[in-house]
DNA sequence: CATAATAATCTGTACGACAGATGATCTGGG
DNA sequence: CCCAGATCATCTGTCGTACAGATTATTATG
């Protein structure tokens, strides 16, 4: 498995799916798993101004966003609230049950990021964190959708 | 957006998901997509004893490894060939016509990746792809699923 | 006021993952 | 030598989820 092993792709693919594998458990009881967490997450924060905002933020269909949203208010999470400036938009806000449970999950979670980020001396580990923060944010700024022409024709 | 920002595990998706983006377009016209690529990488390097083996490291089903395998020998990317030491096992090797295809993939994807890490200095471009290959290899060699019980209980 | 656009929801469909059973092969003990 | 159990690959059936398209309520534009 050489050949796979330096591949960039691979790798993130690799760590990806190690997180998402540990975190499946630490939000096994949130409704929705790690896209419940990053709504709640959203909610905590009031960064949800309506459901197609967070779907373009989150990259999940605007029909899935409408059940995920759903098994959480039934789960007493967070509310529907219509947006008095604009009446089509729900907001997401949070509950104050929803606020227990993500302050919990968040503390787990960052337990399991130090986890797998493990042996690092500190100095690494913080440098991981911090190019990772980066080219997150570039790649989202950057939506890979209008470059991909561009890519492929390059080459 | 500013609370998931931060997070590990969020900025890992965000970052995998551009990654898997752009190589879908580069990978189209590879039956599987990106796993397709990845059993071709390990066709080429010898790696294939058998699909068991190809599924633990790939992380993929073995009922999806067959057809898989199928579709790629199919479009004459591979061939599978009873070992002879173990006849059970189909050794999955690449043909001529798979060779040239991964070694165009493999070019292209290599280009997708210095493009995702696109404005990074040298120096720390490499340094991330060191920690990367690093953290990935031991989230491997420590299986979280053998970890999780452990993860969960000690918070 | 009429028409187009947008947010959210509902309905139906299709694809992919996984569980379980099957056939072939290997291994080890009697 | 043979049988039981394990393993590899495959096939079948089922279920969940994502997505396309139509629908309703609301807003914006002409």
């Amino acid at each position: 498995m050489k050949g796979l092993r330096q591949d960039l792709g691979f790798n993130l693919g690799v760590l990806f799916r190690a997180y998402v594998k540990a975190s499946n458990v630490v939000l096994a009881d949130i409704p929705g798993g790690p896209r419940g967490y990053q709504i709640l997450t959203a909610a905590v924060h009031g960064d949800a101004g309506s459901q197609v905002a967070l779907c373009r933020e989150l990259g999940v269909d605007r029909t899935v966003m409408t059940y995920l949203v759903d098994d959480l208010e039934k789960a007493g999470l967070v509310r529907r609230e219509p947006d008095p400036r604009d009446r089509r938009n729900r907001r997401i806000v949070i509950t104050e049950g929803g606020r227990e449970t993500w302050e919990h999950a968040e503390r787990r979670l960052r337990a399991v990021g130090a986890h797998l980020l493990g042996d690092l001396p500190e100095a690494e580990a913080t440098a991981f964190r911090q190019t990772l923060e980066h080219l997150a944010r570039r790649a989202d700024a950057a939506d890979p959708v209008s470059h991909r022409c561009q890519l492929v024709e390059d080459l």
